[in-house]
DNA sequence: CCTGCAACTTGACCTTGGTCAAGAACTCCA
DNA sequence: TGGAGTTCTTGACCAAGGTCAAGTTGCAGG
């Protein structure tokens, strides 16, 4: 049962690089199991986010508080993807964000130590991190375009498509913030539209 | 001369890895100068990216155009930063970006091409590309923090004091599309708040 | 030096989405 | 199974920022 956890990060993996048997326990090794009761913190404001996290079950996201305390959900994280507050991540310092789990979750830790660890022993994980930042930058950069091009709705319309499986494990008050408006505007905007 | 024009993006380079003076000589061989006037087009929207391109002089802007043809800057590039369309240059698919010169720019692009054969033969750039990969992620992370949770005044106050140097190269209207306003929105702010 | 276009400004009005507060509807355990 | 907290909905009102159009200013090229 120990090998079965790890499937799902290998085949994540395998995507990007080639492991040998050998590599693929040396990199398992390095990976601290977790799991976290919905609603339980990963990680706080002002702490420093020493670890790369992989989503093997449940769900996760990550948002921050503003000066009015409102929470602007920033990324979620389904069973499959990555987790991190990437700048508190790379340079060290105390990040600004929370990353929260939005129900049972199983995840697997890789910390900077053992990323670092694992990249001067086995450099082709260079590549697959690479590759990775790649598509979470050209993620990212398309959630920006969208920020200024289209409407809450079509931001909306547009989530939906794109994650369907997301939909049904989160809350209006999530999505909502995930699109950037409030939950008052969204359950209007869902009436008016019969969305719901 | 030629020497003196790679002094810049080895400089870069060198911020992340260090090159022998083979690899350095290695590495600028694959890269294509290029030199555009101002308003000249890097690339179009629905044409495939197919170049990395370091700003060498100049001034270069990302922008799309939405589906009432307004254009909407999603990223700047000075000297001494990297240009593209992430997406484009990753997926080999057209891409739905602009890049244009804001004044007279010297550039030097590094084609997927080359770069995949940079990194099979000099792998440590590998690590290199991760890592301006994921400062160039954070930023754009950032980007989306600050559209989800600050006003147009506090997002330009920001853009002037982290990017002063931008600010007089750029048009009223440049700047507005970047913080995302109109410009005659952006012109009653700078009056309203006298910045100007 | 002048002209013609591009950039900026401004007025009047409009739209999208926010605020605050109160009520309704879930749910999750004890 | 029955509260106690969430979460969702809704009304009345508000504010940030957009639209359109008409000036004005500025400046680059002929």
């Amino acid at each position: 049962m120990m090998h079965h956890s790890f499937e799902l990060i290998l085949a994540n993996i395998g995507r990007h690089i080639s492991l040998t048997a050998e590599e693929s326990s040396y990199f398992t090794q390095l990976l601290r199991p977790g799991h976290y009761a919905r609603r339980e913190l990963l990680l706080m404001e002002g702490a420093v986010c020493t670890d790369f996290t992989f989503i093997v079950s449940g769900c996760m996201k990550s948002y921050l508080l503003d000066q009015q305390q409102k929470e602007h959900i920033l990324t979620f994280a389904a069973p499959d993807w990555w987790i991190a507050d990437i700048n508190s991540f790379i340079t060290g310092n105390p990040g600004n964000l929370f990353i929260q789990a939005i129900s049972e979750t199983h995840t697997l830790a890789l910390s900077r130590r053992n990323q670092e660890i694992l990249l001067r022993e086995i450099p082709k994980f260079e590549r697959c991190f690479r590759i990775l930042t790649e598509r979470a930058f050209a993620a990212s950069l398309q959630r920006n375009i969208d920020a200024m091009s289209l409407s809450a709705l079509e931001r909306f319309e547009k989530f939906r498509l794109q994650y369907p499986y997301l939909l049904s494990l989160l809350s209006d008050q999530e999505i909502a913030s995930y699109i950037g408006v409030t939950p008052s505007f969204f359950s209007r905007m869902l009436k008016k539209h019969h969305l719901k």
